[in-house]
DNA sequence: TCTGGGGTCCTAGGACCC
DNA sequence: TCTGGGGTCCTAGGACCC
């Protein structure tokens, strides 16, 4: 895209009535465009312009699988996000299925290039993108592998450029329509920092909250830069559908709908009290939304609340075969706590009945611990309930999760004691998770001793005074950032 | 539509306690 | 034993998001 900036409205004398006078926030919303076919693009360049569909449960050659990305070349074909695979062929023929000499293969300039995901070469990318987030924002949120929002106040202003950023026209009511902002000159230089860097293209949305930073990224896709400076934002929501609301999906906008609310200016105008009749307490939040009002700040994502696994197979009412699917999902949920450092308190699974009836059920534990066996023979246990049922879908999940324990025990058996490898750091692991299931209503009580009365002088090995507990959440925070990654 | 996998948050009802 | 009220925790399900 070449054209001008949209600059969504203009700023109206005496509208600026979106957010706190005098205090408004600058906050960037960044979205990778179709960002795993932009990831497959920088490492295999002849796919520049071509309908790219990259699907998970993909296999060359097979039709399994649902659509995780497709370029826009190839949503012009009407492929779309998690759209079956043996659907969007229908609608895009594999290339490779092309041959010039068979009459009834498809036209070439009508398909598309199939790859399966590979999450791990994203997440480089990804974080070369973070990289770039980073260094030009102090206050981020990390949404998802391809999703940020940034408060970048301290940055940049709402002033129009070219004015003394000191001295701000009222309200900045003054200029022409198309005065450009300083943060719209900021936008544009991380939009042009992650694609020069990191080799992929973004969508920028700039307001003064989140929730329309997120909408105006949305708008102008993809490589879009959409600027709502403050006074406008209500203006700017107004026409659009209420689907484009973060928040609503189907279910709500059929709701609204009912109630003959149809654009978001119909639900920034509507009964609160009504919709929280209808919708509860998130009804008047999305009207809040929609009219522009938003203050939640940016702040860091936080720990994992819960971990899951879970794996479609073809419908079966097969015991042996739903024991052996729960068994592996229990092992590979209880892997990736422990790689992650984290004991679970609750364990539960998840059935799947055809055509979509989900049954959830889990059962809590006296403490938290870290031990796949349990997490095996207390999900294999849920899964008795469904012994006779026919399923399409299987998980297993873990949640409760507690992260400052084992890092106790990471800091008293790996670090402190040096690094005794692996091996020695996951014995102490497992032992320290089979005491706290034995009496796991040990914790929180005060002064107990244990590990953390350890600690209340120092680490063992080091007398520098630094203090403990600051460090660990240093490291928590940490490993949030650096555990985000996975979870596309 | 015959939907893949990994998450979050909210709500409602029941158990239990004071 | 009944009645009233408040609070917390747990489970199950639903809606939504990427």
């Amino acid at each position: 895209m070449t054209g001008g900036t949209p600059v969504a409205g203009e700023t109206l004398p005496g509208a600026g009535d979106d957010g706190d006078d005098g205090a408004d926030r600058v906050v960037c919303h960044v979205d990778m465009d179709c960002f795993y076919a932009s990831c497959e693009r920088l490492r295999h360049p002849d796919l520049a312009g071509e309908p790219v569909v990259v699907g998970m449960g993909y296999e060359p050659g097979e039709s399994i699988g649902a659509v995780a990305t497709a370029s826009y070349e190839a949503r012009a074909f009407g492929v779309d996000s998690a759209m079956p695979i043996s659907e969007a062929l229908e609608l895009l023929p594999r290339r490779a299925d092309a041959d010039p000499d068979d009459p009834d293969a498809p036209d070439p300039a009508e398909t598309g290039r199939y790859l399966p995901v590979d999450l791990d070469f994203y997440e480089e990318v990804a974080s070369e993108v973070k990289a770039v987030l980073r260094d030009c924002a102090d206050t981020r949120r990390e949404v998802s592998i391809d999703e940020a929002y940034l408060d970048v106040t301290d940055r940049t202003s709402w002033a129009v450029a070219g004015d003394d950023p000191d001295d701000p026209p009222p309200s900045g009511a003054a200029g022409p329509s198309e005065a450009r902002t300083l943060a719209e000159g900021y936008a544009r230089h991380v939009k042009d920092r992650i694609e020069r860097e990191a080799g992929v293209p973004a969508s920028v949305g700039v307001a003064p909250n989140m929730s329309a930073a997120k909408v105006a990224s949305d708008a102008d896709k993809p490589d879009g830069l959409v600027v709502v400076p403050p006074g406008s934002v209500a203006e700017f929501l107004a026409p659009l559908p209420t689907a484009d609301v973060h928040g609503v999906g189907p279910v709500t906008e059929e709701t609204l709908a009912d109630l003959g609310i149809e654009t978001a200016g119909d639900l920034a105008a509507a009964d609160r009290d009504r919709l929280a009749e209808e919708l509860g307490e998130r009804g008047p939040e999305l009207s809040r939304r929609a009219a522009g009002d938003d203050d939640r700040e940016v702040t860091p994502t936080g720990l994992p609340k819960s971990l899951s696994r879970e794996s479609a197979l073809p419908t079966t009412a097969d015991e042996a075969t739903k024991r052996e699917t729960v068994t592996a999902l229990a092992a590979d949920v209880a892997r990736r706590a422990r790689e992650r450092g984290c004991l679970y308190r609750t364990i539960g699974i998840k059935a799947v009945e055809p055509p979509f009836d989900v049954n959830t059920r889990a059962r809590s534990l006296p403490g938290p611990v870290d031990d796949p066996d349990l997490v095996e023979e207390v999900a294999l246990d849920l899964l008795g309930e469904f012994d006779e049922t026919r399923v399409r879908k299987l998980g297993v999940r873990v949640s409760k999760l507690d992260f400052a324990e084992t890092d106790q025990a990471t800091l008293g058996g790996f670090e402190a004691a040096g690094d005794d490898g692996d091996r020695e750091r996951r014995g102490g692991r497992e032992r320290r998770g089979d005491s706290e299931r034995r009496s796991g209503r040990e914790r929180g009580g005060a002064g107990d001793g244990g590990k953390l009365t350890d600690w209340v002088d120092g680490p063992p090995d080091r007398g520098d005074g630094e203090e403990p507990t600051a460090e660990r959440d240093r490291r928590d925070a940490d490993e949030g950032q650096a555990s985000l990654g996975d979870w596309g």
